[in-house]
DNA sequence: TGAACTTGTGTAATTACTTAA
DNA sequence: ATTAAGTAATTACACAAGTTC
């Protein structure tokens, strides 16, 4: 398709002698001067205000809406072009907002419900104690006093902090705890709730600050956004 | 998608007779005279390399690559920056997949969390049922049965699952449950932990397809990244 | 089969604005 | 305060791949 529509630009009046392509000889005249390229502000307002009700044209309206701006129908297809690539990155990043912030909002659910459930392991553990104790006709009041305080935040690694709130001075105790059925199964999914990944912290409470530190490669593995 | 197969055609010989090619008088210079627009490979290679090691230039590094390369300074320079330009949104597409990928798999522990201890709960109200009721001397064994398939995916919007869960013909046991201390603060919590957001569905089980509705405004409140 | 056209992607260069020495 | 650097947004093209007739 030749474009040979000998561009008659209405808006930019670069006369062919001084183009001076030299880097800096554009360093004149701010505001003043509407210059060379960029089109004007209306047509931008139309050209705008047409992509806002269909981001692509037919050859029809592209030509119409040319006319109209006195501009070339290239021109105007190629904005239209150029404005979809903008708008996508656009959304890109409208998209990641909207994922970071509902990524922040579940994570700060996540810590909160284990919290919650920790909660209730240290309130199973003290009740099965309880009712050892007072099956064996012994005194019930060495169970374990939980305050709803169980720092969650740090990570247990292999149970053994949870063994740790039961700090006793008594060894028979912890053989006796071993005893009492299912309280094995329950720290151990305890622990698989985090999937043993090489995350140095907790990924449950990531956030932007240390989401992408050694991801910096070169490139992805999968390419999503096709 | 994306083959960026890298457009391999070294052409453009810029001569370093002033590139006219004003964006206007250029309009011939079609098909033929591979035209100077692209840098050769060599040239091509040479940045990357450079930019690789270090994405802004000193004045000196680009005066010199400049002149080995036979370009413009500032023709380096305009590479650096757009160069910069697109590894930006480059990187913003690498860090979304990851951040996606980082959100399904916190959605899916979360699931998983919610439903251990949804399972815990029970377990309790089990307990705490069979120790009254032996207390009370009577027979045990209308405990309840929990199986580990609480059902979670369903969301419960005011404990009533939870006590259907406990389903029962007699409606004195409703009674003597409600009786049972810290039970109802363990339900409560339960449900705090769905934020009670205007979300049609449950926010923890969200995935790409669902992530982005009724987002598709046309511009973002905060203009993260910036 | 293919000529004409379109779209997505990448690239070069320009313009206007912002910022730091 | 000026000036030179950078950034963001534009304008324009070229090519590859896909579509239509």
């Amino acid at each position: 398709m030749f474009d040979n529509a000998e561009f008659s630009y209405s808006c930019c009046p670069i006369s062919s002698e001084l183009v001076d392509d030299s880097p800096f000889s554009c360093r004149k005249l701010n505001k003043k001067n509407k210059n060379k390229r960029r089109f004007s502000d209306e047509q931008i307002k139309s050209l705008e205000s047409m992509f806002e009700s269909e981001t692509r044209l037919e050859p029809r309206k592209k030509i119409q809406l040319a006319s109209e701006l006195g501009l070339q129908p290239r021109q105007v297809a190629i904005w239209f072009q150029n404005k979809r690539a903008r708008w996508k990155s656009k959304q890109l990043e409208r998209d990641y907002s909207i994922l970071l912030g509902n990524y922040d909002n579940l994570a700060s659910r996540y810590e909160a419900l284990k919290k919650e459930k920790q909660n209730l392991v240290l309130q199973k553990l003290n009740n099965d104690m309880k009712q050892k104790s007072s099956r064996e006709g012994t005194d019930g009041e060495k169970a374990v006093k939980y305050e709803s305080e169980a720092k969650t935040s740090v990570s247990m690694e292999k149970s053994e902090h949870v063994l740790s709130v039961l700090s006793d001075d008594d060894s028979s105790m912890k053989a006796e705890y071993f005893a009492i059925e299912e309280e094995q199964d329950q720290l151990l999914s305890m622990n698989m709730t985090e999937p043993a990944d090489s995350s140095p912290e907790d990924w449950g409470s990531l956030n932007s600050e240390t989401l992408f530190n050694e991801s910096s490669g070169e490139y992805q593995w999968w390419d999503f956004w096709s």
